[in-house]
DNA sequence: CGGATTTTTGATAGCAATCAACAGCGGTGG
DNA sequence: CCACCGCTGTTGATTGCTATCAAAAATCCG
């Protein structure tokens, strides 16, 4: 079912004074880990890197492998899941454009990292990116940064899986998906229902169940399948909320 | 119900060559963040500190409230914590001695912090802490080690939290504290009940019947109440593997 | 248009929460 | 020293929520 990542192109490094073309066009260069960084190191941790492409269902990475490759997300969406011995599964991240995948400084993925649209990826190997990491602090301050702030999320979470009820998670993960999408009343679900119960601990019955019900209490319609318009942001932040 | 931290003493900073007996003397050097410190950062570090005492139930930090302290913990046990709108509680995170708290680089506090046992640490301001952190690469990369490993652990207890049924949080967590404590069958439990309901996500009369039922079973021997011995390790583990 | 997949809806069952009472333990004071 | 009290933990009865099982409806895609 799950391909291996397929290499797109080699990186094209630019002349040494200059930016690498890879870097100039990037649509993340402004968001990404690397924004830390001045032209010069940009252009030194470009060599290390390449860009790929994964299709939709697409792994990267597997839960307890080795941990080979770290990167930026550049276009698509990913999840992070873990599962349990007999193979239910929790989604335990989900990952957008200028976010950073993998596990530096580990020998070991300690979670699967799969595409859940097409994607493309700009990556390098992890020890070459440890190594580069150590010698230029930035990096790893701006790391750090966003491992802290990836902490405070998946805390956040463990309030909503450990305490919350099925319609108030539902809530939940509505109104975190309509603030990362930025402002409008009317969302694009990046997630197909099963997606949503595994990031949620519930089954997909009880996900469109507990849609159907925020649907016929006038606080969310749904204009399509992958589609959701909030009508009354103050009753869903009340019941996500808890 | 809740007191606020109160100083216990002034640093003593040793002579600049030497380092300060704060230091000097303190329970987890060799394993707290300070360890990636040399003696003379160490002593810079030192000055920006202080060390301060809990009593149980005793709050250093509020969920929301400002982060105006960071540190390490030189004995006892602490909680972090989150709350629902309505008050459910959940443990985000259990504390032990060498361990840092406090959030870095963040003007507020994402959850509580709580003291489970009468405990003592070695805390900083915030905003000087940052400002060394920047100033010691070392310090800075401590900090990300511990922080990748922590929100490691943070996915993996998401995957507990929402897939895993009562017997096999219990079973798990019974299993995390074994490891901890390093070894021993024997363990003494440092939670109560209650708490361990907070952090697995389950009512104290959940946890009480689980017990119950995995000491029926043979599989653990309740010696005390806050003494567990486990009995068949490889049956403990099948369980809480899920 | 037709088949496959995803989503919704319905019926039922099971697990954990809730409500309630009791037991065990430790501390205190008579 | 023992009786009493408060607190923590255990056990029991019941309820309620969500999972499970099952089938229909909607959507997608060739």
């Amino acid at each position: 079912m799950y391909r291996d990542a397929n290499v797109e192109e080699a990186p094209v490094a630019g002349r040494a004074a200059s930016l690498p073309s890879s870097c100039a066009d990037c649509r993340v260069r402004a968001s990404a880990i690397c924004c830390a960084l001045d032209d010069s190191g940009l252009t030194a941790l470009s060599r290390l890197g390449r860009r790929i492409t994964l299709t939709a269902g697409q792994a990267l990475l597997w839960e307890g492998g080795e941990a080979v490759t770290v990167g930026n997300v550049l276009s698509g969406i990913l999840k992070l899941s873990t599962m349990t011995g007999d193979g239910r599964e929790q989604i335990v991240g989900i990952v957008y454009p200028s976010d950073f995948i993998g596990r530096p400084f580990g020998k070991d993925s300690p979670h699967s990292v799969t595409a859940l649209t097409d994607a493309s990826l700009c990556v390098f190997g992890r020890s070459a990116f440890d190594r580069f990491a150590r010698e230029h602090e930035a990096i790893g301050h701006a790391l750090l940064e966003r491992t802290l702030a990836e902490l405070d999320r998946a805390r956040h979470w463990m309030l909503l899986l450990g305490r919350k009820a099925a319609g108030e998670r539902v809530a939940s993960l509505i109104v975190e998906i309509a603030d990362r999408a930025g402002g409008g009343p009317s969302v694009e679900l990046p997630l197909s229902r099963q997606q949503m119960a595994d990031v949620l601990g519930l089954t997909i019955e009880t996900v469109s169940r507990s849609l159907t019900r925020l649907k016929r209490a006038g606080i969310i319609s749904l204009p399509g399948l992958r589609r959701l318009t909030i009508e009354q942001p103050d009753r869903l932040r009340a019941i996500a909320s808890g």
